[in-house]
DNA sequence: GCTTATAGCAAACGATCGTTCGATATAGTC
DNA sequence: GACTATATCGAACGATCGTTTGCTATAAGC
């Protein structure tokens, strides 16, 4: 039954994207993969190690659905339009059953220190540099006000994405992604 | 030591702030108040009933920070503006050593069906609401845009701060709160 | 064919989990 | 003073936690 250590790391992001990193447990996810715990830990080393592996590959699978692309588009303005909409869209298509994954860890681990408030941290700071040069490129091309300082832009659409996603699905407003779409395309100055 | 069932529930805030409400632990928190487990089920009946009453009370420290000194202010514009300084400054003050407590628990159940979820859900319906009806004020006041949907203001607000107070929390973003602020100034229609 | 390395297993470890049980001590009521 | 109700306790329960240990089977290298 045992399968691939990518399989196993697939599973373990959607078993720790609705009961949450730390409630990933060795015990549970070897039942549902139809293994046992030692097997996983003589994949993984330890705990520690499973859960940053799980949340490297929900980083990816976020960059391969919002990032990858948006590098079709000319930068600046054009290119976060796209995003907006890709972001959106791995929104809308539950890429996680229990919502955005790097949300979900930022707030597990935001006063937890640690390698995996660590490991979170450094990519929601990797990601905002990629939207402020994104920003920056569309304000010196004068599609944004040059008073508009663009890390403001950055962190703003990461605020408003990463808040509305967790609102919507939690009082199931169907109409959520929508204002956080036209909330986000105010924000990078697109309407 | 045994002190009062409030004190009891204001410790319990403070350890599910940082550690999550699953990751509140009966064991931890009689041994951080000096009782046993067994007093502590005495007083609340079992875990689930504690993690509500700590809900609570983490949702009425929000009411009383945020919500009860905004309404000396007119209805509208003015108090919007005012609901978002208190709201800023109950972040910035770290009222909850692990932050926001219901962004907290808003992301730990937002995909698991339950009472928790339910209370989760109707504090935020409840704050919502009262944020679209005094943006509707403040449209029909000619403060904002007519074309502005309130619901819509409200929503964003709420993501902003939400999402913000995460993001800086996550990366130490000194100026997050500032840029934060900014934003649910102009979703208000305010700059 | 023999040796070595790798992968996975069952079983057990001590720790902690939420909960239950029976005893005790205190306060209030008659 | 006797009785009752309330609160808290220590101790134990079964379950689950992450981890370690020793065994077995398969594959690779020589």
């Amino acid at each position: 039954m045992a399968r691939s250590r990518d399989a196993t790391v697939q599973a373990a992001v959607d078993v720790a994207s609705v009961e949450g990193l730390e409630g990933l447990s060795l015990g549970r996810l070897a039942d549902g993969l139809g293994m046992s715990k030692a097997g996983l830990v003589g994949r993984f080393g330890n705990r520690e190690s499973l859960q940053r592996a799980t949340l490297a590959a929900a980083i990816a699978r976020f960059r391969r659905a919002v990032w990858e692309p948006a590098v079709d588009s000319e930068p600046g303005r054009e290119r976060l339009e796209r995003i907006i909409d890709l972001w959106i869209g791995h929104l809308r298509d539950d890429v996680f059953p229990g919502g955005c994954f790097v949300t979900t860890a930022s707030v597990e681990f935001d006063a937890r220190p640690g390698p995996l408030r660590d490991d979170a941290a450094a990519a929601v700071e990797e990601w905002l540099a990629t939207l402020t040069s994104e920003a920056e490129r569309a304000r010196d091309a004068g599609d944004l006000p040059a008073a508009r300082d663009p890390r403001d832009v950055a962190f703003e659409l990461h605020s408003l994405a990463s808040g509305g996603s967790v609102a919507g699905r939690l009082t199931g407003d169907s109409r959520a992604l929508a204002r956080t779409r036209a909330a986000m395309r105010r924000a990078a100055g697109l309407d």
